[in-house]
DNA sequence: TAACAACGCTTTTTT
DNA sequence: AGCGTTGTTA
């Protein structure tokens, strides 16, 4: 092209600039942390599209969240001045897929209409195959069902291909209870998350002519979080890339955090394999972190193996020190960082670019409850997500048995919501006929209404209930979703059942059906509302406003912020015992990646804590029971001390009390924090920590008892931790805060 | 059938 | 501690 570059290519580096003017064949393009990568994407859709290399609609850009596309979205459009919707084939995985098998539904014998169920659906649907098929779901757990499913359905595995150890019993019955709930699915026209692709991989192999018609129309295909695609992600985009091999695969080794789901980091190295004469593209050069932040990071994942070796860099001045603090319990935690907030960040950040990441969801509650306290608006990205939250799933069944009947989980679901007097042995006589009969529930209600085998009180309020859904379904023709809601939530007495409950949970509810009703105003009408709500995971205005961030680690992948506070760096939480316990050493590395995905989310301050003892559910055997010693994560010891500043003395306690202007900030969304703040509150527990200073000299040799572990003799001291040989359960690094001497002489 | 008590399990991470 | 599942009673 004999024209000088256009103004979007300015702003790039040389590497950055190969990579959005590399033409034809495959591209690997190593992005580390913060280099750049989302810019190079967006601008190599734009330069196609300005360069008329091909038309907007013959890229495929495949994201891993709805967060990413969306940003992407408006990215592209802001370079081309096209609208948002420009790439129409840009999206998740599922996204996409869901575009396509809506097109070619019958090819795999749905109806385009089908109902995408969630994680939920999923396992109440598992739940009902294990007790037809009488299997104990005591052996047969359905969550462990749910993700051997899971789990198939990503190595594009149906029943048929499946081989199982004939000692293996669980996977044997998670077998017989997948083939059962495969034709479940399609008599009742659902997908489950995994059919989504899985489906398209059926529908390509087994139609030639319709794999041909993406095969030819896509000219360019981009991937992100490439190393984070699982096998049956590969095989989707190898089934759909043509000969042409345009693909182009941004990726790096040292984020890859999703392995649980089936993601090898090896994918990125196959794709040299896979594709010939790939080109590979490395971007080095970080634009987010300064060097303090940007060095602690690469001190701590330099301990990982296996690595393809990138090296990171920045011009960025030093900055701050990285932040290591030292709290006594979680609690305290909670008050250090929203004392930091107030006092150190508050005057020269904004709040929006201030974010918490935590390993896993619950951990968000020390710092709603310290943040609702004092007054600091915040917002929950993830956690409970609105759609599954029980009144919006009722809400959402009532439209989805509307919109079809053979929704057998919809109906199952509200068939007793609000209370109509039809239990469990009504229930179970309509499934056993419909099971006999292959129908759904639905159905099969209606035949029972003319039988005798239901009694006359239930048959009445069962015709009562078959009554409205018909009306319902007529009104449904006519008028909008949204007056359709309404008339549904108000003529089935489901507004009533909760006006009438009068408790916090309940006004919280009808607060957010309230909020329901306002987010179906964003579809055109019934049925893009449900063919899409499925595949989002929160309501989408949630960056409005000035907040703190809180979230998952998982959750904060691609984002990044001026300031990030990583809470809860304690072993067994960070690495989480449970990764420790199923796959050791490969497990640590994961987490050891997570931990460098959530350093290299900051851009000026960042803050890592622990306590010293952490809060946990479960065994209140007594009341000193449910608090345990913590150890500092071993990723703490990693991290290079010269870029460290280390605060050992926990934060001191201060006197906690009620702000008067508590809660007047503007909390749209009742998060469950709030919901069992507010409940706590009313209950007017108060709970208070007591601590016995008394610390004791104890020497190597001493028997000593702890309240958890039970006696055991001492083996070696550092500082205030005390290395124990316990009777019962082995070694154990403990406080000596805990401990009791024993005279045993 | 509904309301209530007892029990046991929970918390990794997500499209 | 809190939630869902199971058992008991009216």
């Amino acid at each position: 092209m004999n024209q000088a570059y256009p103004n979007y290519l300015n702003t790039l580096n040389n590497q950055q600039k190969e990579a959005v003017l590399h033409q034809e064949g495959p591209l690997l393009i190593l992005a580390g942390a913060g280099s750049g990568k989302t810019k190079v994407l967006t601008t190599r859709v734009a330069h196609l599209i300005e360069t008329k290399q091909c038309f907007s609609n013959q890229i495929l850009c495949v994201t891993f969240t709805n967060k990413a596309a969306n940003e992407m979205k408006e990215r592209i459009a802001k370079l081309t001045n096209l609208n948002s919707n420009a790439v129409p084939w840009l999206g998740t995985f599922h996204s996409i897929s869901n575009k396509i098998l809506r097109k070619y539904a019958e090819a795999v014998g749905l109806k385009p209409s089908f109902t995408i169920l969630d994680t939920l659906d999923q396992l109440k649907l598992i739940k009902n195959i294990l007790a037809a098929e009488n299997l104990d779901p005591k052996h047969n757990p359905a969550k462990f069902v749910a993700y051997q499913i899971d789990q198939w359905k990503n190595k594009a595995l149906l029943p048929p291909e499946i081989k199982v150890s004939s000692s293996d019993f669980m996977r044997i019955n998670a077998l017989k209870v997948y083939k059962v709930y495969q034709e479940r699915l399609r008599v009742m026209n659902c997908v489950d998350f995994g059919d989504l692709i899985l489906h398209c991989i059926t529908i390509f192999k087994n139609f030639k002519e319709i794999q041909n018609v993406f095969k030819k129309n896509f000219k360019y295909i981009l991937v992100d979080e490439f190393q984070d695609t699982n096998f049956i992600q590969n095989l989707w985009l190898n089934l759909i890339t043509d000969n042409h091999n345009n693909i182009c695969v941004v990726g790096d080794d040292d984020q890859s955090i999703y392995s649980w789901r089936g993601a090898e980091v090896k994918n990125i190295l196959d794709f040299e394999k896979n594709y010939q004469k790939t080109k590979i593209i490395k971007l080095e050069q970080n634009y987010r972190s300064t060097k303090n932040i940007l060095n602690s990071a690469s001190s701590l994942i330099s301990n990982n193996e296996d690595r393809l070796g990138k090296k990171i860099w920045s011009d960025f001045n030093d900055g701050e020190k990285v932040w290591v603090n030292s709290y006594g319990d979680g609690r305290d935690e909670a008050i250090g960082v929203s004392d930091i907030i107030e006092k150190e960040l508050i005057n020269h950040f904004s709040i929006n670019n201030i974010s918490i990441l935590v390993r896993a969801a619950f951990q968000t509650r020390e710092f709603e409850e310290r943040f609702i306290r004092i007054g600091l608006p915040y917002r929950v990205i993830g956690g409970t997500k609105f759609y599954e939250r029980a009144e919006i799933k009722d809400a959402l069944c009532y439209l989805r048995l509307i919109h079809q009947k053979s929704d057998d989980l919809a109906f199952e679901r509200i068939i007793n919501t609000p209370k109509r007097s039809i239990g469990d042995t009504t229930l179970q006589k309509i499934h056993e006929v419909a099971r006999k009969n292959n129908k759904s529930l639905y159905d099969t209600s209606l035949e029972m209404l003319d039988g005798e085998e239901l009694k006359p009180k239930t048959k009445d309020s069962l015709k009562n209930l078959i009554k409205l859904i018909q009306q319902w379904t007529k009104f449904s023709k006519n008028l909008g979703h949204v007056e359709l809601l309404e008339k549904v939530l108000d003529e089935s007495g489901y507004t009533t059942m909760l006006m009438n409950e009068k408790s916090p949970e309940a006004d919280a509810r009808l607060e957010n059906l309230k909020e329901l009703r306002i987010s179906m105003k964003n579809y055109s009408n019934l049925i893009e509302f449900l063919e899409n709500i499925s595949l989002q995971t929160a309501i989408d205005e949630e960056w409005e406003g000035e907040k703190i961030n809180l979230m998952t680690i998982h959750a904060a992948k691609g984002l990044e912020f001026e300031c990030v506070f990583l809470p809860g760096w304690e072993e067994g939480m960070f690495p989480h015992q449970k990764s420790i316990e199923e796959k050791g050493d490969i497990a640590v590395q994961e987490e050891r990646r997570l931990a460098y995905v959530a350093i290299t989310r900051a851009k000026k301050r960042l803050f890592i804590s622990f306590a010293n003892n952490r809060k946990f559910f479960g065994s209140a055997k007594n009341d000193n029971n449910d608090w345990m010693p913590s150890l500092p994560s071993r990723f703490i010891d990693e991290l290079d001390k010269t870029y460290l500043k280390i605060n050992e003395i926990a934060e001191e306690k201060f006197n906690d009390f009620d702000f008067a202007q508590d809660l007047t900030f503007n909390q749209s969304k009742k998060s469950p924090g709030w919901q069992r703040y507010q409940e706590e509150k009313i209950k007017e527990k108060v709970k208070t920590i007591n601590y016995t200073n008394n610390l004791t000299n104890f020497k190597i040799g001493h028997t000593v008892n702890h309240e958890t572990f039970g006696n055991g003799k001492i083996i070696h001291i550092d500082g205030n931790k005390v290395l124990i040989n316990f009777k019962n359960v082995g070694e154990k690094k403990v406080i000596d805060k805990y401990l009791q001497k024993i005279d045993n002489e």
